[in-house]
DNA sequence: GTCGAATTCTATACCATCATAGAATCTCCG
DNA sequence: CGGAGATTCTATGATGGTATAGAATTCGAC
């Protein structure tokens, strides 16, 4: 019966959707490059070439806007993740996936990954518990595959899987952070280069033994 | 001659210096956590316990008082890894000692730290630059030494020096981010787990030959 | 073309913040 | 004590920013 309702509704979903993702667009560029509390709304409205006001309507204050910001996209790190901790492939195989899975999507939305990275922090406690969450459960499936590579001896028993999850993170994120920057690193030689870097460090081999206390 | 007023100045100077050190660690402070733009010139002064305005006998601006504490200690930074660059041991010896050398006054002073990381980008043009052109020096510093590891044989020669550079450092203040909320991991842990890491990857081996773009 | 919903606009209340000017206080040496 | 310099205070101007209310406009379906 509704045939004719629910096919009008169709389209016009995805044109609200359009227009609330070019406002959350709008928000997430002028928040990664002023930072939070360094943008006004003005600044949003402006990219949209609209008036200030007119952003209330999408959102109901501009900590909803960023906590739209930083959680946009996030569920899907914890989803791709998942999917490589249980598909085929050796624990290196595993760790290269992790890594160009995060990197791709982090460089290709840049403002949003950056916004997620540098604000995330001004939320108030219980939106900043809600991303957080997102952010364990992730966290946690990175770890697990460390440590499935682990059992497997193919990585150092000695390994510490939560630094090792920290390093991977760390250094994943920090080349969010200068992508487009560095003029010769494209994104493949940036996974590539990262991906060998961090194999070697999990794998099996000759221990390095170097204490440096001063 | 002015025997008596240098003498006098003497003991003056360390007392202007010190009440100075402090408000600039209290800015510092007011910096890291709640931003340069989230934070008001009344935050810092409600740490020091004064009226608003008397921060600004000490700073021109608010401006100039984020200068101040992401310049802070920043050349010694420069200073110490140039003395590893020359100084004896082995190219992974070296990297572990940039390392501790890094970790350990990035982490011993965490709010002068993470502001440098996090809101020197808001420094205007100028400041920016003076910023910049001393974490260049570091930079070039550090992939020296890696460059003279790959140059001795130690480490390998497909290595690519800028990205190992820029790994090190990311991996470096990506620890400071979190130091002090993952409750078991010490200077002492991070610092030779990290250590660790880096020489393995830098280091000759076999090549783990990984491909993964999808 | 008309209706209703979606969207944007005008106008404004209200508050926080940076910075300056000049007065008041403190410190400490002679 | 007295005075000079250092330090902090009071008071205030000017600005910019968030958010709300309600009017005006646009748009798509019929």
């Amino acid at each position: 019966m509704p045939s004719r309702t629910t096919a009008a509704a169709r389209p016009a979903a995805p044109k609200v959707k359009r227009r609330a993702a070019e406002i959350l667009a709008a928000a997430a560029k002028v928040f990664a490059r002023r930072g939070y509390y360094g943008a006004s709304t003005q600044d949003i409205a402006d990219v949209l070439g609209v008036r200030q006001a007119s952003i209330y309507y999408y959102f109901d204050s501009k900590e909803a806007a960023l906590e739209a910001v930083c959680a946009d996209g996030l569920v899907e790190y914890g989803t791709r993740a998942l999917a490589i901790l249980r598909g085929p492939g050796t624990a290196s195989d595993k760790v290269a996936k992790l890594v160009f899975h995060h990197l791709s999507p982090a460089v290709e939305r840049q403002d949003f990954t950056l916004v997620f990275l540098r604000e995330r922090r001004f939320l108030p406690k219980p939106a900043r518990e809600r991303i957080r969450a997102l952010e364990r459960r992730y966290e946690r499936i990175i770890q697990k595959v460390i440590e499935q590579g682990m059992t497997k001896g193919e990585f150092r028993a000695d390994l510490d899987a939560r630094l090792a999850t920290l390093a991977l993170l760390g250094l994943g994120n920090s080349a969010v952070a200068w992508y487009g920057r560095e003029p010769d690193a494209t994104l493949e030689r940036i996974t590539s280069n990262y991906v060998d870097l961090l194999v070697r460090a999990f794998r099996k081999g000759e221990a390095p033994k170097l204490r440096v206390t001063h």
